[in-house]
RNA sequence: GUGGGCGUAGCUCAGCUGGUAGAGCACCCGGUUGUGGUCCGGGAUGUCGCGGGUUCGAGCCCCGUCGCUCACCCCA
């Protein structure tokens, strides 16, 4: 049947203008800090090996036993759109050889990321994130510099009401040591099936649920805060302090959970608090011992994954983005054919000066293309007709104020 | 995968105990000479998600189906 409307998949993240000069503005906020901080850009492919994922992210994540997107490709080869980001840097740094360059590797990257979840507000199917990684340097130093490059792009949106958490999971002595003890403690809990499930898979998972009666029988069980090994705590003080010599205040969390098995001493999470069930705006942490889990060198690392369509969220729920940003700063409107063709050199010039120029094309009534020129936001509006022309002389109109004031065409870039 | 809510003009929604569709916003044109935002007048727009059933008659009832949405799980 002809005519049938095809829709969006499910759960997939759009963005129309004039939101997307939104999502555009937050992504470059958050992927600015990173590059003044020299990190470089790393562009990678959204598919990937299976196998990468499930021995990177690890196979007993709900992440990957449930909700990626796999496929065999024409080859027989099976391939997974990518769920997170820091797996399939460690393969191209690998891959290339870089770990056999300068360290640390600092790189970021940006894209869209798959996961077959229901989709909920915050959680999509395809969805946008921005990420860092600093690779082989186990200076704490370096963790609070990456946590310093997250603060200042949820900053720099303009965010406001967020909280860093922040904990750490020690090294693997630390947790196998906290293992067996918490173990013993969740045997002594009436756990239902499900939870009974969830707790075989990571128990850890136990110290996030939801549930008043859950969360209170937690409350005695034993922290991995409390069985970080000397060099794990150790490490985890420096942290600490070169938070506070920034001044990014955290709140520490030692029941704290990711979804990742690669994560390993520091971890932290931003958390804002307008968002509802899907809060976490972005999060990271150590993973030390995934670059060797995945054939390379034993080199430690640490990196985040920032959420754009959550930022966005977040900044529309704080009410924090002016659309001022995105409006033009001149817009013309030609009477006539020659005064298009003038127009169009004109805007031209402006534009290679680094303005924003529209023209209003399409011969309409001056009055209609008033409205149309109120409409866009544009600053300043430009009539230009044969006396314009004639003369060399545009009435430049402030559209806020109403205030208009004659210049020469020429002149016009130095009014903007 | 599990559960709740909802599907009526581009958008937000109204539509009483079934009688065959409306508002606001947005949009377009006009209010006579080349300057917007207010005001006034006019205008276009809907397979009422889809399929079936009940009925003289269904947007309103029943069944199915698809979709959207929120929450759980999990996470950005």
């Amino acid at each position: 049947m002809a005519g049938q409307k095809i829709q969006a998949p499910k759960g997939v993240s759009e963005y129309m203008p004039p939101r997307s000069d939104v999502f555009e503005f937050v992504r470059e906020a958050l992927i600015d800090p990173a590059r003044r901080a020299g990190y470089s850009l790393m562009e990678l492919p959204v598919f990937e090996d299976t196998e990468l994922f499930t021995r990177g992210v690890g196979a007993s994540t709900d992440v990957v036993s449930k909700e990626m997107y796999t496929f065999t490709d024409r080859g027989d080869r099976s391939i997974t759109l990518r769920p997170e980001g820091t797996a399939g840097v460690m393969r191209a740094v690998i891959e290339h050889g870089l770990d056999r360059g300068a360290l640390p590797i600092k790189v970021w990257y940006s894209g869209a990321f798959f996961r077959a979840e229901r989709p909920q507000a915050g959680r999509y199917r395809q969805f946008y994130q921005v990420g860092i990684e600093a690779i082989g340097l186990d200076d704490p130093a370096i963790d609070a510099e990456v946590i310093a490059i997250a603060d200042a792009g949820f900053r720099a949106i303009g965010l406001t009401k967020f909280r860093l958490d922040l904990t750490s999971l020690g090294d693997s002595q630390s947790r196998a040591a906290h293992r067996v003890d918490l173990l013993k403690f969740i045997a002594t809990l009436d756990l239902d099936e499900a939870t009974a499930a969830r707790a075989s898979i990571n128990p850890l998972r136990l110290f996030d649920d939801k549930r008043e009666e859950m969360k209170n029988a937690m409350a005695k069980a034993p922290l991995l805060m409390d069985y970080l090994s000397d060099a794990s705590r150790a490490h985890f003080e420096q942290v600490k302090k070169y938070l506070n010599v920034l001044g990014i205040s955290y709140v520490l969390n030692p029941r704290m959970v990711r979804g990742l098995d690669y994560y390993t001493g520091t971890t932290f999470e931003f958390v804002h608090e307008l968002l509802g069930a899907q809060s976490g705006i972005g999060g990271g942490g150590r993973y030390d011992g995934l670059m060797q889990e995945l054939g390379g060198q034993e080199l430690s690392g640490i990196g985040f994954g920032l959420g754009i369509d959550r930022a966005v969220l977040a900044a529309e729920a704080e009410g924090v983005i002016s659309n001022e940003l995105f409006v033009s700063d001149l817009l013309i409107i030609p009477l006539g054919e020659l005064a298009k063709e003038r127009a169009l050199v004109i805007a031209a010039g402006l534009r290679a000066d680094n303005k924003t120029v529209e023209i209003a094309f399409g011969d309409r009534a001056l009055k209609g293309a008033m409205k149309a020129a109120d409409k866009s936001g544009a600053r300043y509006v430009v009539v230009l007709g044969d006396s314009e022309i004639a003369s060399g002389h545009v009435e430049l109109k402030e559209m806020n104020t109403g205030a208009t004031a004659s210049v020469r065409i020429d002149s016009l870039i130095n009014e903007l």
